[in-house]
DNA sequence: CTGGGCTCATAGCCCGAGGTTATACTCGAC
DNA sequence: GTCGAGTATAACCTCGGGCTATGAGCCCAG
């Protein structure tokens, strides 16, 4: 069976006509009836009988779309990464991260990476861990960035810092010019939530969980920006990353350091066994340095 | 990428080099080289770099392998699968059994039926229960036959008949004319033990670790007609299922009933979703019989 | 009952993938 | 320098699969 046969048959089998098959396929219909009938003289069976002008698919057909379907869904995501692979040998540097990190931090490490290699070409998106960690798989992107992701096969990881929580309140009517603030300060408080899907969700709840404190949730979201956003329009204090804390996108709040402090890792992700191009291998040099000097910067302006 | 493409970049890519590749894919030399050159322009990027007349796979190539040996391995079941259909709408009944079927109960199941339907022709084997579901859900056979066996998504089951197992002893030395035996009879009896392998194996040696019976174990094995030879062979005494006890094969042994008994379900299997031919519907219904009326037989002689 | 309007099948044509053999090229080993 | 192993190129053939045009069966509407 050919893989044209195997497109064919999929394409017949799961629109019900030649017809439908042919426009899926972008093909004229005598040549999807003549692959099929191809295809079933060589199997030696018929795959659909054609009564009063239309496809009923055999027992056999039935029997052998589930086989097909997974060959075809594998030979997609071949494809895809075929392509996926030359655009990554174009030399471009493909970059996704975790909303915390693409919506700021990586547009302007990009930007001032620009300024010394101008020649660099870069595809850059958000995306959430998991779709991250596919991403890699599929050699969609080349590097990663989110907070404290599990390890994975397949997947490499490089701590790149460690960062803390920070407490974000619209302004400083609820906690005054306090240098820092204990996790029972957050009693009782208006809070938005963040949902303990992401990595970083878990550590806080699982943190708030032991120390008993019961926040009073208003709100729940997935990403930081817009638990920050939520705080900065007055609708409670939240918690959140460095990163995100000290963007300038999601207007102004104010910011708290926790004390006892929590900490969670900034983690650099690629694919194992896949080594960078050179260019990669520099920015991954360049977003670390940034990263690092703007922990530091926040921590003691 | 072709489905020959696919191939021959994974003949070249296992194999290290054209030559073999071609070899191994029963092609000439040049074909391979044209079909690999042809991908690769297709491509944008190479996939081996040619160096002093050697091939060394690029990075692109290692990461093309791991998807395209997923695929490969699908296509070849598919393939696998598409030539067993064949088998199956050419009108054969395609039976396996575990040994304790396969051995002697099917043989003769088939050969009655004959009588009845000389124009059915059989293809037999024996097979371990894991791999009577493999070939189930790879359309190599359309009927199997066990015991115990547990539900498994796209298997369908049907339970034939319940039956018992008995203790088989080399002659009436050990325990004589007795009716019946009590587990505690075998305790300290030299034992050919089940492995727990199978779903009958871990019954059995379930029920003698509830009962606190410890035999001496001088053999182990996963078939029960080995158990019973070495039975015969005068190795010690076992316990079998009835149809095993019952067989020619494997010499004379004297059986004594459990009591109180363990019952086990034996399981005809078949794919789910997969129509049986007439053929098969009406062996199903004799090979029920036929062990039915054998248990009986057995039971009151 | 007759004519659109579906469907799939057939005919005749063309192109390109992929097979063949024969031969050239380029290394490393001797 | 020559031989063997491995890859690439050339000239040729076959066949799968694309196209258009057209036929043939079925259904429904008028």
């Amino acid at each position: 069976m050919r893989l044209r046969q195997i497109e064919v048959f999929h394409a017949v089998y799961s629109s019900g006509s030649m017809t439908n098959a042919a426009a899926l396929l972008n093909v004229s219909q005598p040549s999807v009836s003549k692959v099929l009938a191809h295809a079933e003289q060589q199997l030696g069976y018929r795959l659909f009988d054609r009564v009063k002008g239309k496809l009923i698919p055999t027992p056999e057909a039935h029997q052998l779309f589930k086989h097909v379907r997974e060959v075809y869904d594998d030979v997609d995501r071949l494809r895809q990464v075929a392509s996926n692979l030359k655009a990554a040998s174009a030399g471009r540097i493909r970059v996704a991260g975790t909303p915390a990190f693409g919506l700021e931090l990586l547009p302007r490490a990009i930007s001032t990476f620009r300024d010394e290699y101008p020649d660099a070409i870069f595809e850059v998106e958000t995306l959430h861990l998991d779709e991250i960690r596919d991403a890699l798989n599929e050699s969609r992107i080349d590097i990663g960035l989110a907070f404290d992701a599990s390890q994975r096969p397949g997947i490499r990881r490089k701590r790149i810092a460690r960062a803390n929580f920070l407490v974000l309140a619209p302004d400083r009517r609820a906690f005054g010019n306090k240098p820092s603030l204990s996790i029972d300060d957050l009693r009782d408080r208006p809070f938005i939530g963040l949902n303990s899907r992401g990595p970083l969700g878990k550590v806080l709840s699982d943190y708030l969980e032991a120390a008993g404190v019961q926040p009073n949730i208003v709100a729940w979201t997935e990403t930081y920006h817009i638990a920050k956003a939520l705080a900065a329009s007055g609708a409670g204090i939240t918690i959140a990353d460095e990163i995100t804390a000290r963007s300038v996108t999601g207007g102004k709040v104010v910011t708290y350091p926790l004390k006892p402090a929590i900490h969670f890792d900034i983690t650099m992700l690629q694919q194992a066994e896949a080594p960078l191009s050179l260019a990669a291998k520099r920015f991954t040099r360049h977003l670390g340095q940034l990263i690092k000097d703007l922990l530091a910067d926040g921590r003691s302006p």
